[in-house]
RNA sequence: GCGCCCCUAGCUCAAUUGGAUAGAGCAACAGACUACGAAUCUGUAGGUUGGAGGUUCGAAUCCUCCGGGGCGCACCA
């Protein structure tokens, strides 16, 4: 509810200050002051307005505060250190807009063009582990901000169902294994975690014997010409990992709206038309001589980063690197590449979640039109593919021109590792000598994400247990599992994106400071308040009618409680900020500090003994006590759900 | 060699993108349950922001140099 209050105010300053000084300002900074104590929003001002009009900071600064003091909705604004102008917000007023905006929260306005958001895209060869919980996790918070921000997001998951990785576990099944296709489908293990063992083994297969590694280069053509029992088995193995993929991420409250598979886009030859535009463009060009001779390579020195190098798109063998692949399929996520797919609803759809595939079979009817096209595309790829991502960006330009690259983004992230300790828990060999230990799917090194997700939750069914042991069974695994999400959606999240995670067990499992559970709590314990005033008889509509009252409001929020209050209320309604920053700098870790903030200011409100509300020396303090508690619960639900932090009943 | 990222309290991280006295969590220490559940709260201690220069009203943030660590620069994906 902030930024509308803002908008209002920087109009009446810009007003102020071009009658005043006859000066028109460009951005107007609002701030937030260093303490409560010196007001609630700060303006810097005076400093730029210092350097065009020649005065001194602090001179204008008290010339424009008393004339800012008469805008409605400020009290008073003050001059302080070299030129801030501190402005104090009206408590009583600004407080009744946020219960408005808080109990009936406006549908954000829509904005023009669709935005895509490709995260996980997982190898479907193997379980999903930690790193891969990161990015998911990373994708699907910057889905719900950006809706948040009344964008229509797409999310998408693409299926690199023909690379190599596959192609390793089929040589795993065909050759070390033999095991035919009927054979796999009736396994009955854990499939995901039988691979993720198999691919590790490979590996090991290989390495016995040179001769071993030219299966691979046989078997991923198999699988390309899309002919014959090895594709028939690469096929069933990676779609049978994309429904465990699925599940996995299911736990966490992840979905998405469509799988791409690589297969498709090779079968639809995107490839094909992607590189007679990328000729038509001259974006590529075939290189005569030199190190890529024979190879179609594209030209980086143009590009606007100033690389000066030359990225091969096709082989001298005629075939097309996964770079190329990828310029397609960006081309077409952006509408560029006159193709489309087919579509076929998934297996693992379901009403409330649509899941929809591309098919190179028939398509389904009623089947949406995903090929139209996104004004802005963010691919959630670790920072590791910087590179092929900007060569996909300067393909994107050559061929599309400047703005289809600029709505080209990389949200890209660090890598996780693991802890020394935690790698010697899972019992790995640990070298003394490294600080951390990075994860290696060659080598099955590494965390599952199910089995963190397993261990989060005992952990937290054990504490519930400590905590209420008469809790029933079922009672207590849904709130485990509620707690387990919020843990681990939290502890990813709250690292900026250029952070390498050091993961270690004992912090993740932590339930305790700047977690997930500690916003959980606050918000649980703010619920049973209500329903345990409510049970003593009290109505909290009529209390709440009775805290509306502009006099009785102002009053309070000038007493000591009222100003411990009115500092959660005034995070509150910065969140519409916290949501505009996360997006605009494409970092969610913004939003989970906020939400900390926020719950904090409510444990610090309402664990004083002196603000009880069953206990409250009079009606009108119950009822401004109980206002205090309905907001953050209902506010909070609301940015917990952003974050995909579920609130549990009891915890 | 070239490019990108990181270095902030004992540890893990912030710092509204150049703003006020650099803040949180964990760990440590001292307190608070006869109090709407203590997964909480209150307090104490902890800093030459890797180092040196520079830019200006103002620098953790920008520039230059140096040091330490990580990643990338495939006819792999």
């Amino acid at each position: 509810m902030i930024l509308a209050f803002q908008t209002d105010l920087t109009g009446r300053i810009r007003q102020t200050v071009s009658e005043a000084f006859g000066v028109t300002l460009g951005e107007i900074l609002v701030q937030t002051t260093p303490r409560l104590d010196l007001g609630d929003m700060a303006l810097p001002l005076a400093f730029d307005l210092a350097k065009k009009i020649g005065r001194k900071p602090r001179d204008i600064a008290q010339e424009l505060a008393p004339r800012l003091a008469s805008v409605a909705g400020i009290a008073r604004a003050e001059v302080a250190g070299g030129g801030f102008i501190n402005l104090y917000l009206d408590r009583s007023a600004f407080t009744r807009r946020l219960a408005s905006f808080v109990s009936a929260p406006p549908a954000p306005e829509r904005r023009d063009g669709r935005v895509i958001v490709e995260h996980t895209s997982i190898n479907p060869n193997k379980a999903a582990h930690i790193g891969h919980v990161r990015n998911s996790i990373l994708g699907d918070t910057f889905v719900r901000l950006l809706q948040a921000r009344g964008h229509e997001v797409l999310t998408q998951n693409y299926i690199d169902d023909t690379g190599v990785q596959v192609a390793d576990v089929i040589v795993g099944f065909e050759r070390l294994e033999k095991k035919s296709l009927a054979d796999i489908r009736a396994l009955d293990a854990r499939f995901d975690y039988y691979c993720w063992d198999l691919y590790a083994r490979v590996f090991e297969w290989y390495g016995e014997d040179r001769e071993r590694k030219a299966l691979q280069a046989a078997t991923l053509h198999a699988i390309e010409k899309h002919e014959g029992p090895t594709a028939q088995l690469g096929e069933y193995v990676a779609a049978r990992i994309v429904r465990a993929h699925i599940a996995t991420m299911a736990r966490l409250d992840i979905g998405y709206d469509l799988l791409v598979r690589e297969s498709d886009i090779l079968r639809q030859h995107f490839w094909a038309k992607a590189f007679e535009l990328l000729k038509e463009t001259k974006a590529i060009h075939f290189e005569e001589e030199g190190k890529a001779k024979g190879c179609w390579v594209l030209g980086m020195s143009g590009s606007e980063d100033g690389l000066d190098e030359n990225k091969i798109i096709v082989r001298s063998n005629g075939t097309v690197t996964y770079t190329g692949k990828d310029i397609a399929y960006q081309l077409w996520k952006l509408g560029k590449l006159g193709l489309d797919f087919r579509y076929r609803r998934h297996e693992d759809s379901t009403p409330a979640r649509p899941l929809w595939s591309s098919t190179s079979g028939a398509a389904d009817e009623g089947a949406p039109h995903f090929g139209t096209g996104a004004s802005l595309v963010f691919n959630v790829i670790d920072v590791g593919q910087s590179y092929p991502q900007r060569v996909v960006k300067a393909g994107v330009a050559a061929v599309a021109g400047p703005d289809a690259a600029e709505g080209t983004r990389h949200l890209g992230y660090e890598k996780v590792v693991l802890s020394k300790a935690t790698a010697k828990e899972l019992g790995y060999e640990v070298d003394e000598d490294a600080g951390v230990v990075k994860v290696s799917g060659r080598r099955g090194l590494g965390v599952k994400a199910d089995d963190l997700i397993d261990a989060l939750e005992a952990k937290a069914a054990n504490e519930i247990a400590t905590r209420d042991p008469e809790r029933v069974a079922k009672d207590r695994e849904k709130a485990a599992r509620d707690i387990a999400v919020g843990a681990l959606r939290y502890f990813m999240l709250r690292f900026s994106r250029n952070r390498i995670i050091t993961f270690d067990m004992e912090e993740a499992l932590a339930f305790t400071g700047e977690t997930g559970p500690y916003i959980q709590n606050s918000v649980v314990r703010a619920k049973s308040i209500l329903a345990k005033v409510s049970a003593e008889g009290h109505d909290l509509q009529a209390l709440l009618r009775r805290a509306a009252d502009k006099d009785l409001l102002g009053s309070w929020l000038a007493t000591e409680e009222g100003s411990s209050a009115w500092s959660l209320f005034l995070a509150m309604a910065r969140t519409e900020e916290a949501i505009e920053t996360a997006v605009r700098t494409e970092e969610p870790s913004v939003m989970t500090r906020h939400a900390f903030q926020i719950a904090q200011a409510f444990h610090g409100y309402y664990q004083n003994p002196a603000h009880t509300v069953l206990r409250a020396e009079t009606e009108d303090l119950r009822a401004v006590r109980v206002l205090v508690v309905d907001l953050f619960v209902r506010h909070t639900t609301d940015v917990a759900g952003l974050l995909g932090i579920p609130i549990p009943d009891r915890m």
